[in-house]
DNA sequence: TTTTCGGCGAACCGATCTGTCTATTTTTCT
DNA sequence: AGAAAAATAGACAGATCGGTTCGCCGAAAA
């Protein structure tokens, strides 16, 4: 509805937002994308190596030569996961021509993209730090450089519009991506994209008016 | 800074929000409020059943007699905890004198409260959600049945304030709770419920001002 | 051609997993 | 007190876990 309002170039036929669909044809790039679709889909802890590389169509030894532990893997997989969507993020963000409010609010329509794929698993952070919320295991440091390169990219937006605290804002814009996320991935609803659209637009009108 | 507007009593002493922390001393209750702390800390997957029965103090012939398998402990576990924390929450609500737009902006001083907790765990729905991503398993029918219950309990509210799309509107309050949730656990800050209910006091604003 | 080397399949290791069973002790009800 | 129910410790089974090892293969470099 508000959607046409914001132009974000229509999503490619493949989306490559997530390594699990575009394997580079080594064994290397073959484990880690079979190790993400496993471990986003069934979880971190209940997918065994035996399961991976299966799907890889690998030798698990050949595994082990690449990742000491699958520990390793597991760090490979979200530092790969993070930047590949990373760069399918930003890179249709990069699309949007206008202000930097409208390309604040492109996020959502992003965002919506993403929920719409059959494919979608939530986002692999939100799960792993779920999924290890004890322990100081090396998921968690990939989630924090994740949240801070879209804390990062949120601040310098929010700079642009000379705002008053870009800091709370961006913690702002943060919380409403975080809750259409899990919104979505619990409902299968990828509309609570545009719900959180219309929390963004309003608070972004809340903290400009004051001119 | 704008948390003591809303008058919502201080925690008590022992804020039985989880099951975990309030066993009662049945061999049952012991099993359950075990499960939970272990679940909800190392995940469900990474967690034995033999570690269960360690902590819970009991044989582990008792807890299958009990329940059939792990995953009928998981959907008690699940089924027990929410039923606590909604007690809790709903109760803690419940003393919030006032009309609707107070109670809902309470909800969020509420979340802060269960933040703060140092044994603070995230949502053990939306965490659950995350690791049983794929499956039909029977954490996804609690995981439905709490957010209804937190959906109707919403409406219920924006209805008694008379605005125009209750339904849309909970979606949103949903979000912002759902967000505040992840950014809480994910970075051990409880003000992110701060930082929600200042989006949540946006959105009311600009639905009822047009009266 | 010969050497090299990454990948392969499969067996194997010890540990841990869920779940079962037995035999004994404790609790509870009448 | 006596019967019935419940909980106990612990061994056990079969499967799977993460991880290692060994010998073979095919392609590429020498």
């Amino acid at each position: 509805m508000n959607k046409p309002a914001t132009i974000v170039p229509p999503s490619e036929p493949d989306q490559e937002w997530s390594i699990a669909v575009s394997p580079d044809d080594s064994a290397r790039g073959r484990l880690v994308a079979a190790a993400a679709h496993l471990f986003c889909n069934r979880g971190f802890a209940a997918t065994g190596v035996d399961a991976i590389v299966a799907r890889a169509g690998t030798a698990k030894a050949t595994m082990y030569k690449h990742f000491p532990s699958k520990d390793d893997l597991i760090a490979a997989v979200l530092k790969a996961e993070g930047e590949a969507w990373r760069k399918w993020f930003f890179g249709r963000l990069s699309l949007v021509d206008g202000p930097a409010r409208i390309r604040i609010l492109a996020v959502f329509d992003v965002l919506e993209d993403w929920f719409a794929d059959p494919g979608f698993y939530g986002c692999p952070f939100i799960n792993a730090v779920a999924e290890f919320e004890t322990g100081d295991h090396a998921a968690r440091a990939a989630a924090d450089l994740h949240k801070e390169h879209l804390l990062t990219w949120l601040k310098a937006q929010l700079i642009e519009m000379d705002i008053a605290d870009p800091n709370e804002s961006a913690r702002s814009i943060a919380v409403l991506i975080d809750g259409a996320i899990v919104a979505a991935q619990h409902a299968h609803d990828p509309s609570f994209a545009q719900t959180a659209k219309r929390l963004a637009q309003c608070h972004l009108d809340s903290i400009s008016q004051s001119s």
